[in-house]
DNA sequence: GGCTATAATGTAATCGATTACACAGCAATC
DNA sequence: GATTGCTGTGTAATCGATTACATTATAGCC
C-alpha cells in the first residue's frame, strides 16, 4: 500500500490537516508536533502526491516552453539547448519543472498554448523567439497566464521579459568596424519580424551616425546558408560584414575564403563554434546561461507574487581573428 | 466559473459518468446521448482537467528525460537537441508530454528519478547516455516504472531499447579505411563506461580481423578537445584515424592540419557541422530523428500494453573529403 | 474572575475527474 | 413465461492532497 497523508496522520496521531501544515507551513505547527510528524514522514519516506496537490491548490508547478516549428533551426543552434538547460535547472531549484515541446506545422501558433492552459497543466510559459507583434503574447495576456519572454519589443512593454542588450551589441560591432576604417558595412540581420532584429538594427543605426559609416541591411534566417547567400550576391559592394548570428558570419567567411576576398567580419551570440572556426570569429557575446536562469527566476516571481520584472543583461564584444584583417 | 464535467452533465441532462464515458470510451454510449453530450462539450469548449484525471486514473501522461550533469556536453551537441525534439513531438501525438531536466552535480544519479516517481509525476522515462552497468536501469527496474533506453548493453537485455547499429557503423568505417590501404588505425573511442563505446569497439575488432589491420584504442569524451589531444600525442604512430564522434574527428583534423600531416579520418554521428567543416568529414550516419520517434513509440507501448520492444536502426557510411586523402 | 486575543489542532468540504457497482429495459433462449 | 445476457445509464465512492471553518486551550489584560 502506498503511503499517503492519511497514513502519516494516523501513525502520528494527528489529523491530515496537521500533516499538511507540517509540509506546507511548518511555522503554524507546534515544535513538538512538528518534530513527531517530520520523523514519521522521514521514516516512511513519504512524498506528497503532486497530482493531488495540484488539483486542490490549483498550482501544477509546471512551466512550458513551446518551440514554434517555424523556429526549428533553434534545435541545431547550441545557444538554444543551453538556454533550455539553464531554464530547467533553475526552475527545479524552485521546485518547478519544465515541459518542452514543439507544435506541428499545420497548427495555429497558439494552439498548444490553448491546450496546456485548458487542461490546466501548467502555471506559466517561457516564450522564445519573440516577434515584433507576437500572437502568443496577445493570447497569453488575454488568458491571463503568467509568462516571460526572452527578448522584448516596442508593443508589449508591460510584461515580464529578460533580454540582452542587443542594441549595444550591434553598436559595439559597428564601432569596432569603423575603427578598422570600414565605411560600407554589409549588415546581415535576422528575420525582419523578430524583435531581436529590430534592436540590432537600431544599434547599428546609432553607430553609423556616431562614427560615420554607411550600411545596408539584408535579412537572413540565422543559419549559415543565408549568410553565405547574402554575402555572395553582394561581393565587392562592401568593406565589412556584420552578421546577426555566428552561423551567418561563418557562412559569410566561407564565401569570402572561396572568393579569395579578405574583409573584417563580426558575428553575434558567441557560440562555441565561433572560437573553433578558422578564422576564429569576432562576435558579440551574450550571457545565454544567465538569460535562461533569469527567465526562470522572473517567471517564478511572477507566478508567486504577480510581480512583473524586466531584465536586460549586458553583452560584450569578443575580438578574435575574423575582424582583424585588412580590407 | 470554469466549466467542469458536472456542468456538462447538468446541461446535457445526463450523469457525470456518461460524460466521462463520452470522452474516454465513446463506444459504450448510445449514439443519441453521445451526440448530445459532444455538442455541449464543443459549445462550452470543455477540456477535462488533467490533474483530476491523473489523480484518479493514476496516469499522468508525462514522460521525463533527465540528462545527467556528467553528460553536460550533450547540450552543445546538436545530436541531442534534435533527439529531444523528436521524442517530444512524437510523444505529443499520443497525448503524452515531455519533462526535460538535469541533475545537480552533488546529487546521486538516481535522485531525480526517485523524486519524479515518489511525487507520482511521470508515467515513464527515456534514459539517455546508457552505461555498461547503469545505475539508473537498476533503479528503474526495481521501482517498476516503464522506461526505454537509447542504446543497449550486455547486462540489461530484457528491457525496451532503441539503438543504432554502432557495431556495423564501426565495421564499415574500418572497412573503408582498410580499402584506403590503412594498416594502423588510431581509434578515438568514447568514454569506456558507455555502452555505445563497447559496440563501436566490437565493430572495429571485427573489421580488423576481416580486413587485416591493426588499431589501438584511446578513450575520449566526445568533444573536440579530447580528439585533438589524443591525436597530438600519437602523431606519427598511425596511418588513419577513426573517432567515435564528429567533434573528436574535427579535433583530430585540426591537429593534422596544424602539423601538416595528411591522414584519412572518419567520424561518427553525422552532425550538420560535418558536412560544413573543411575538409568535410566522412562519418557514420545515424538516423537520430527516427531514434527519437521510435523511443517515444516504444515507451508509449510499454506503458499502455506492458510490451517490451527492442529496435536497432541502420547506420550508413557517408563518404566525404576527410577520408579521401592519401596517407 | 471574566473577557479577549492568539496559538494549535481537528473536522469535513473541496478540487474534478474516473470507475465499481447497481439497476432498468429489452431481446434472445428454452 | 421465466431466465439469461446485454446495452445504456446513474449513484456514489474514490484518488490524495489543501484549506475554510470550528473548537479548544492558554495567556494577557482590566
Amino acid at each position: 500500500m502506498e503511503t499517503n497523508i492519511a497514513e502519516i496522520a494516523r501513525i502520528a496521531r494527528v489529523s491530515t490537516a496537521t500533516v499538511s501544515r507540517v509540509i506546507n507551513s511548518p511555522e503554524k505547527v507546534a515544535q513538538e508536533t512538528r518534530g513527531k510528524v517530520e520523523k514519521i514522514i522521514k521514516q516512511l519516506n513519504y512524498v506528497p502526491n503532486q497530482q493531488a496537490r495540484s488539483l486542490r491548490s490549483r498550482r501544477t508547478r509546471m512551466i512550458a516552453i513551446i518551440v514554434p516549428h517555424s523556429a526549428d533551426y533553434l534545435f541545431s543552434y547550441p545557444y538554444f539547448s543551453i538556454l533550455v538547460k539553464e531554464v530547467s535547472l533553475e526552475l527545479s531549484r524552485f521546485d518547478y519543472h519544465l515541459i518542452l515541446t514543439t507544435d506541428e506545422p499545420q497548427e495555429a501558433v497558439t494552439e498548444r498554448y490553448r491546450v496546456f492552459i485548458d487542461k490546466k497543466m501548467v502555471d506559466g510559459f517561457v516564450v522564445l523567439d519573440l516577434k515584433n507583434d507576437d500572437e502568443r503574447v496577445h493570447f497569453l495576456r488575454e488568458r491571463g497566464l503568467p509568462f516571460v519572454t526572452v527578448g522584448r519589443n516596442d508593443r508589449d512593454t508591460d510584461i515580464s521579459f529578460v533580454d540582452t542588450d542587443n542594441d549595444l551589441g550591434a553598436y559595439l560591432a559597428g564601432k569596432h568596424l569603423s575603427e578598422k576604417s570600414c565605411k560600407r558595412i554589409l549588415f546581415i540581420n535576422g528575420l525582419a519580424d523578430q524583435s531581436v532584429s529590430v534592436w540590432r538594427e537600431r544599434g547599428l543605426v546609432r553607430a553609423s551616425r556616431d562614427f560615420g559609416f554607411d550600411y545596408e541591411v539584408f535579412n537572413g534566417d540565422f543559419i549559415e546558408e543565408s549568410g553565405a547567400a547574402i554575402t555572395r550576391s553582394n561581393l565587392g559592394k562592401f568593406d565589412a560584414i556584420f552578421a546577426a548570428s555566428d552561423l551567418m558570419a561563418i557562412g559569410a567567411l566561407k564565401v569570402l575564403k572561396e572568393e579569395g576576398v579578405s574583409l573584417p567580419v563580426i558575428g553575434f551570440d558567441d557560440i562555441p563554434l565561433s572560437s573553433e572556426f578558422s578564422p576564429s570569429v569576432t562576435t558579440v557575446h551574450q550571457p545565454i546561461d544567465e538569460v535562461g536562469r533569469e527567465a526562470a527566476r522572473i517567471l517564478v516571481r511572477q507566478i508567486s507574487q504577480g510581480q512583473v520584472t524586466k531584465t536586460i543583461l549586458p553583452v560584450s564584444l569578443v575580438i578574435r581573428e575574423s575582424s582583424e584583417v585588412s580590407a
